[in-house]
DNA sequence: GTCCCTA
DNA sequence: TAGGGACAACGCCCG
DNA sequence: CGGGCG
């Protein structure tokens, strides 16, 4: 019995499945072309979020429940169609990093094994600009969700206060992602400082909820992981599969929504309908970019007051200004 | 998941 | 030609 | 050297 394969077709492109009947998700029983399946049917809102930049391949060539490694570089071998995009790090290495521009790309990543899809906040076009700031709520172990949503409605009061519009969504997993549009006039430092700025806002307004504190001994609640907007990092983006038993979707939420809605509601077998049937939550986030002048000035006000920065993640090198580590 | 080498 | 092995991120700070 | 953290 030679290998199946199974040809799909993409926005006009034929893309090879290897072993689609191959079970990616043993408890829900999908399979690697289920996942293609999905992907094609919500891949306008899916390149919303990570289209035209570059993404790191996160790998689950034995489904959900296997081990997984991270890849940047491209495989060499590659439909001349997809684009790559070339990433300097500060030791002087570089990658060539994948940028999907259409469902074809989509699917040519499903099969290699890529569950969720992991971009940067910045467009391939201009690397040192994020045009999103990432507001990435982490619950501590045992926290309810009923906390997390609380703390996201505290997080837009924070971001309506500097004049910054977010559109949240699940992650998938256990908490909410809300990100923000902003014009491409920052650069990575500048917008990691103001999320910095708006995580210690919110627990300014929710102390007993949430924190901004970087050491785990010191968290409670929920954190306000600001070092996820450090260059480098990336987070899993708008309708990705996450490798959970169920298959969650990382969903875009409408914020009058937030309160009626359970992470589990969102999978892959439920959001391709709800994706039809009732449109795109995400689908204005580019429409009005916003301005990160204010959260900044609130930057400012914390340093005159005391606070400066704090601590950057491992595998960093030791910034100006930083506290101890 | 794919490539490359070896038996 | 079947099968095994290699390979697929970022790479610093602190005590 | 192990442990910090996504
Ligand atoms: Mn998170
Ligand atoms: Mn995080």
């Amino acid at each position: 019995m030679p290998k199946r394969e199974e040809i799909v077709e993409a926005a006009g492109r034929e893309v090879t499945i290897t072993n689609p009947d191959k079970v990616f998700f043993p408890d829900a029983g999908h399979t690697k072309l289920d996942l293609v399946r999905y992907y094609v049917a919500v891949a306008d809102g899916a390149l919303r979020g990570a289209g035209g930049r570059p993404m790191a391949l996160k790998r689950f060539v034995n489904g959900a429940e296997g081990e997984f490694f991270f890849q940047k570089r491209a495989p060499e071998n590659r439909p001349e169609w997809l684009r790559t995009v070339e990433l300097s790090f500060p030791s002087g290495r570089t990658a060539d990093e994948i940028v999907l521009d259409d469902a074809a790309g989509l699917a040519w990543i499903v099969n290699l094994g890529c569950i969720d899809l992991n971009p940067h906040p910045v467009r391939a076009d201009d690397l040192d600009h994020p045009d999103e700031l990432r507001v990435d709520l982490d619950p501590v172990p045992g926290i309810p969700w009923s906390q997390i949503r609380d703390v996201a409605m505290v997080a837009r009061e924070a971001l309506e206060a500097v004049g910054l519009v977010g559109w949240p969504k699940t992650s998938g997993s256990r908490g909410i992602h809300i990100n923000v549009r902003i014009e491409r006039r920052w650069t990575y430092p500048e917008v990691r400082r103001a999320a910095l700025a708006l995580a210690r806002d919110v627990e300014a307004r929710a102390p007993e909820i949430a924190s901004s504190k970087w050491w785990k001994e010191e968290r409670h609640g929920v954190f306000l992981d600001y070092n996820q907007n450090a260059k480098d990092r990336t987070v899993a983006s708008v309708y990705s599969v996450r490798p959970t038993k169920d298959a969650r979707v990382s969903m875009p939420l409408r914020w009058e929504d937030i309160p009626d809605v359970e992470p589990e509601d969102f999978t892959l077998v439920t959001v391709p309908d709800l994706y039809s049937e009732r449109g795109d939550p995400g689908a204005g986030i580019d429409d009005a970019p916003g301005s990160l002048d204010a959260l900044l000035d609130l930057s400012a006000r914390h340093e005159r007051e005391g606070q400066g920065d704090a601590p950057w993640p491992p595998t960093y090198a030791k910034q100006p200004g930083e506290p101890p580590r």
